[in-house]
DNA sequence: GTCTATACATCGATAGAC
DNA sequence: GTCTATCGATGTATAGAC
């Protein structure tokens, strides 16, 4: 693992520990047992070291999320938009408890957080509408906003994986879809 | 308006702005027309001081939602606590915000709100168990996971006052409340 | 590529005058 | 009650040697 590699990898740590503004780059560069200067010499400012952080975690996350998703829909896509937190985020579990804890005070997570979400909301109107539903634009911005607050439930350590997956079955019973 | 309450007033905004560890003491003082040690004369410490201003509006925030909340039972405490989170914000917008903000970096803020949420949760229990939903308790943890994430979503400006109402009548549909 | 040493600003907090 | 002045610690970032 490269030196780089190692400050990452502590950066994430302790930006999830106390948020990124309480983490000094003393600490990070003790974790990662490298000198301070070298933090510097590769990411320039802590803010970029952040941004590259939360850039290359996010590019892997749309990734995962387009191929859990793809070629899915109506009904199917439903079921697999309401399962896919717990796995994306079993694959990324750090990255994605440092983003709740960030979130509210960071525009740029909050910017790629949307660039990431953006898709699913069109798609989600598109099933809704498919199924019949009343007023689909309404039902995708609810269904989107429930997901949306059981992943930082699940981070946040606020429910258990099987509370995750027993909501996640009256959810999908409450909505027809099994 | 006494020093005090400038200072606690100047807190608010600032800490909800850029968060409490990102807000140094002497913004706050400028911001509230007074001297740096006045703060410390009155608080003690930063952390001193962000405890008395959640603390203070949490216990407002209880006592709005005991009065809201009380003698209601089954379907009408269920519809009355879908409806709560757009009354109790508007009652304190700015307080809330900051809540938001600070919230999952901020240990108090969430012993704070557990401690005012925790009572709600045993009486959803017992309205679902009186509508004879199959699991009472699961429901219950369902619905408080998602009126704690609509208001979440309105404080953040994520969603209007509108949408909210649309959602919450929704809801209340989907639950057969009315 | 990586380190030691250090510059320089800002932080929270205190002392002491009025 | 309120201020000015100041302290020591700690923050990010840089210079320069190896």
């Amino acid at each position: 693992m490269s030196k780089k590699d190692e400050i990452l990898k502590a950066s994430l740590v302790l930006f999830t520990e106390q948020g990124a503004r309480a983490t000094s780059t003393k600490s990070i560069a003790k974790q990662a047992g490298v000198s301070e200067a070298l933090i510097f010499k590769y990411f320039g400012t802590k803010d970029n070291l952040l941004e590259e952080l939360i850039k290359k975690d996010y590019f892997d996350a749309i990734d995962f999320t387009r191929v859990y998703l793809s070629s899915k829909s109506g009904k199917d896509f439903l079921i697999k938009f309401i399962e896919l937190p717990i796995d994306l985020v079993d694959n990324q579990f750090d990255f994605w408890r440092m983003i709740y804890k960030i979130f509210p005070l960071n525009p740029i997570a909050q910017q790629y957080h949307n660039n990431f979400m953006k898709p699913s909301l069109k798609k989600l109107e598109k099933s809704f509408e498919a199924l019949n539903y009343e007023n689909p634009a309404l039902e995708a911005e609810i269904l989107l906003l429930f997901v949306d607050s059981i992943w930082k439930s699940y981070v946040s350590d606020k429910i258990t994986k099987e509370k995750y997956q027993e909501i996640s079955y009256v959810l999908k019973k409450r909505y027809n879809l099994i």
